[in-house]
DNA sequence: CATGAATGAGCCTTCATTCAT
DNA sequence: AATGAATGAAGGCTCATTCAT
């Protein structure tokens, strides 16, 4: 019989994601994260070594979240390339829960040194995942770079930019601008 | 006959847009930025009512430099459609001054719907412009508003994206891509 | 039948005492004692009520080894006066344990009246025995309390001080002082 | 005409140095010197780095006053070497206020080795000065190692010791024990 | 205008203590 | 007896803001 810990750590971090998404990490404030869980802040020590210990797991997380648990899934659905791709940036930019996470940390990244080092490696996986997949779709290693860094800036710009589309949504902006990532190069 | 303040508005305004940039908003302490001037934060508080109206100003500026200069500075250099985008890009997303604090009000933006509402109105004001030109690449509405969006994603992300390319540069890779999206569309 | 408690009391007073002697009572915290005995705090309230009763007892503990254990152990190996006030010193003041323990009361008593009682007690006792031993060295009881006073003030003093003797040893100048206060008086 | 600061960086050195000498240097709480300055936490930190900057200017501020103002002190006043001596000590360890100071720093010493080192000067200095006044009452360098260590136990340990001396008081035994300390060596 | 001092709210962290298991 | 979690009262430090000069 598993003893019930009455706030596991894993709460606090889940807390502790949340409000980095909502707010960045200064957000990340013991005390808001206490009152969200329903105890007091003085528990939090009993778990963790101070603030920083949380966010390095915290982002422990989200790097485990963000790569295998990505990746597996979708090779576990199947399907072709285009299908492959299109799944992994659903899974990855369109989840209400992974996405404000995803941006946060890249903001975060640019003014801290420590945290661009895991986004580097996250991104690095992501892109090499990409590259297989794109490259059963074309052969050429430049146009495969060249498409693999686009649709990871679409799918990260979607997010990032304030712009309308009068007379369509965004949603089928990025749609059809995905369908023009992912067509098959002609001949020349 | 202008009377010389001793620190002008504007200073405290360029050191906050600084501190924008390097930091965030939390990041736009006042006694940081009197340290930076050389005054005392107490001087602040002759200028502006409170840290808020200074916010507003530093975002009034951004959005003054952020569109009408752009533009017109474009405009004047002139050229065809496809290095005016490139130069409209440079001026807005490669400068050193200038880049690091788009980058924050983006995500800036993500939380302060104020915010947001502005950004909405510069990124819609150089979305209108990037329309306009690529209007004269192509004539589908529906590719000239994808080619719109993926090059501004491509700005965007460029930042944003942490990955590596082995082998080539991340500016060759952009390079690549802007090619990409600025040629003519082939007849099918 | 003893039962074999985990932890006894006595552990808990000892490893205080630890604390006490290095650190002073502040130092003497729940936490850091149960983390040195390998237990949790918790364990801690199972043996006392509070943190005062093991602060009493750790100074019951300490007034009885302070006082008729050194009596008891310099009367049973014997000597003469001088002797056995060097060996009273030695056992006092120059142990390891015990030494810092010691100094550690004595600044405590000077902000805790129940303490300095406590101290009155021993220090008491100590120069009871002390005149009783001068009294064989010397007839005036005036200077009996005087050399009590000074062999005290010398053991004392000699680790509250912190000068250095040129040439010297402070151990060589401490042996001469002590010879100093233990001469027989010569006749004037 | 100067500028009166309403509560001058000296005020909180001396309400430190009240402090420390009431608790020990953990009774050195910021909110309480606030509070007895009748002023808020906050304001502290307007005058000092943070509590550590304040320790430090404490201990600076107890050395000088220990040294070189005790010295200059006494030599205006004159006298033999006697009286010299019986007024270094008075200055030193009589005062109702130098005096607790002194007994703080002595046990804090024995904890932290930064305040060792600052004792270690201290104490240097007035043992050379108890040499120099020994040095007109006697001739032999050992005697006057062994005197000055001597008096300096005394003053000290008379307040560290808490043993009562039935039939006198403290105070008379205590000059007792100086006259002998100070006496002019026989022929032997 | 600028300064220096002070305020007060807010955050991180520590630690004695309680309590259900 | 001991554990693990939680509580609650401090205490250190930061920072926007006020105000008299």
């Amino acid at each position: 019989m598993v003893a019930v810990t009455r706030t596991p750590r894993s709460s606090w971090i889940e807390q502790g994601l949340s409000a980095l998404a909502a707010g960045g990490p200064d957000a990340v404030r013991i005390e808001a994260l206490a009152q969200a869980l329903g105890v007091t802040k003085g528990g939090f020590y009993g778990h963790f070594a101070d603030r920083n210990a949380l966010l390095a797991e915290m982002l422990d997380t989200w790097e485990r979240k963000s790569t295998d648990e990505v990746r597996a899934q979708v090779e576990r659905e199947g399907g072709d390339a285009q299908t492959k791709i299109r799944r992994a940036g659903l899974l990855t930019f369109s989840t209400d829960r992974q996405l404000p996470i995803d941006l946060a940390v890249r903001d975060w990244a640019r003014r801290d040194e420590a945290v661009a080092e895991r986004l580097r490696r996250v991104d690095n996986y992501r892109m090499e995942y990409a590259r297989e997949l794109f490259g059963s779709i074309c052969s050429d290693p430049d146009e495969i770079e060249v498409r693999s860094l686009l649709v990871f800036c679409l799918a990260i710009g979607n997010h990032f930019l304030a712009a309308d589309h009068p007379g369509r949504t965004r949603h089928e902006v990025v749609v059809r601008a995905a369908d023009f990532l992912l067509e098959r190069p002609r001949a020349r």
